[in-house]
DNA sequence: CGGTAATCGAGACGGTACGTCTAGTCTTAAA
DNA sequence: TTTAAGACTAGACGTACCGTCTCGATTACCG
């Protein structure tokens, strides 16, 4: 009977998945998601492209685990009021969207989305189901306090603040400004209350 | 002094863009925006390539111009209501999100976007200032009717309603449903009050 | 009843032939054979394609017709002597070859050859039975003369002549020497004479 | 000090190498030298296109390669007489002529050679000095047995052989015939002695 | 401690699309 | 009907990238 974490043969080194992470960092802002090339990271890395497949599937499947790997699971504070925990989730969300690696990379990101099923589960799964937990979690707290009367739609919320900031940014190529967050959290609540 | 439509040599021919246009909405479809290449446009068009980068400098615009070109100019009806307004637009954007070839191109599309500023400024003045100007009419009309009070933000209200309408279609994945104009209505209206 | 010799509609403008020739024998040397398009060549020559292509039907058979027709009907003189009347020949064969435009033609020219049989006749026709029936003439004069016993083979006089001339200058890249010609003609004699 | 053979990464296959000589020996009779494409070779091989490249510079290059690389060294017997040395040669000459893959590729190939400087080179090098040096030997050969008085050029005797026979077989398209390699031998005899 | 097995960097492999170029044909308005 | 201009189809060019494979060398565990 073996040991189910007991590989044998050569280990793999850590030392490579951080090569290969640093490398897409660092080349996504630079060439951006299209001139990301399997070639220029393992280049960029000093190390060989086999050892990129030997860890990932392919160039999205790449980049999203990069993306999403880095990140240190988020919460969100409970502020007292649906308005004050609302504005903390569009910051966060703006901060991601805003971040010069996630900036260049998100749009050629959703774009493989389309094409490859198995990332988009894997994308639902880490990115969408984990935000909407933190929506679920603060619109409970809210109808908990009472400052919502009956189940508001999660969904809805989410869309609303994700999307307005998605179009904020990308769509209409506005520049992020102080008040964006509130504004959007505005727009959450009302899609909380339902009118 | 040269009239401005004199050019010399033979004419390009319509049936030649005509073949293009119909062969991408054939293709996007059927391989999605990143399997659509150029030979295949030109294969499927029965055309040569020379004559699709005379008209095209990427792939990127040709797509954009497709989609733009087959576009008729869009006008909203006067419903007499703000909320009436809305849904109508709301309508509009899920009709465009929702037509298979668009849905098909659109992501891909907005990966471009990022890396080519021509076509960007392109499809900001093509795509988002006709949509920015039929919002901001609407607004106007509900201020003139008294059921706005100050003057509403009309990059709000656009980021507002489409970006919801994007993020529930190609973020979240969601199907749209019967009511969700009217939802993405009310948002909208939240952002033009502001509350 | 038309007469054969009066073609309807606008006269072709001797003009345009001139200058198609002359486009060809500047661009030749210039850029060699393989890199003579046809657009170059109209562009040199200020004029259409199609009114090169109403006169030619070929690239191969546009430059042929250019090295050839340009060339007068050549004509060698009775030197009194076998040795005199090839080195005369040998002398014309040099000039030919010798020439820049023909230089750079040559090998080009003669490798279209193997593809188009119609050129390769006219090149047979034209070229090659024009030089033998040069040389048939001094070889019955030397006959005449009793300079040579009986018949001596022409097609082999020709091989001789031509063929150390071409080795000479493009197979073996020797420059010409002021000696040339008579060495050459030696060969020939010695081809004549059959020892 | 690095060891001449020690390259990294996976070595070149042999395969390939093969597979792109049959192609090339196969299509160049079919298609001739004009037809003779880059992707139809790579085809034919069941290669990439890429790995043509990686092993040749260009397509003279290429045929260039294949036909030399075929031919085993070559070597003359010594017949014990001029003549029969000179015939032998001829022999030789003729033979490479009227290979069907040779007799295909030669005047294109030759053409090639005006515009690449680096081609003609290595065709000096490798055809042309190699059968210098042939001549050069049975012509010191002959010296020593007293046929021959002074010393000969072997040049010009080079230039006879190889130029009579590629001009009775390319330039005047005459069929080759029995007696025509000791015809051919008698005129580099002629050049040999000078007369 | 020697064998087994998976790792490493490097780069060749087949395949495919790119954007450009050329050949030869066709279409315009003007002459 | 010819002219200059240039669009047309067809297809080859040489490059670049993908995802896989192969090399010699390395690095762990196993017996």
């Amino acid at each position: 009977m073996q040991s189910p974490k007991q590989p044998i043969g050569r280990p793999r080194e850590n030392r490579v998945d951080a090569a290969i992470r640093a490398a897409v960092r660092e080349l996504v802002p630079r060439v951006g998601y299209a001139g990301l090339t399997m070639d220029a990271i393992a280049a960029e890395a000093g190390i060989g492209k086999a050892a990129i497949y030997r860890r990932h599937t392919s160039r999205g499947e790449l980049v999203f685990s990069v993306l999403v790997h880095g990140r240190k699971t988020r919460s969100l504070p409970d502020t007292g009021t649906l308005a004050g925990d609302l504005t903390a989730l569009a910051d966060l969300i703006l901060g991601i969207f805003t971040d010069p690696v996630t900036a260049a990379a998100t749009p050629g990101l959703l774009a493989d989305l389309q094409q490859q099923p198995d990332i988009a589960a894997r994308f639902q799964e880490r990115f969408v189901a984990e935000e909407r937990a933190l929506i679920s979690a603060l619109l409970e707290r809210a109808r908990q306090r009472g400052e919502l009367a009956a189940a508001a739609d999660p969904v809805l919320v989410h869309a609303a603040v994700l999307g307005t900031a998605y179009a904020w940014l990308f769509l209409l190529a506005q520049p992020p400004t102080p008040a964006l967050a509130s504004r959007i959290a505005a727009l959450g609540e009302a899609a909380a209350r339902g009118h």
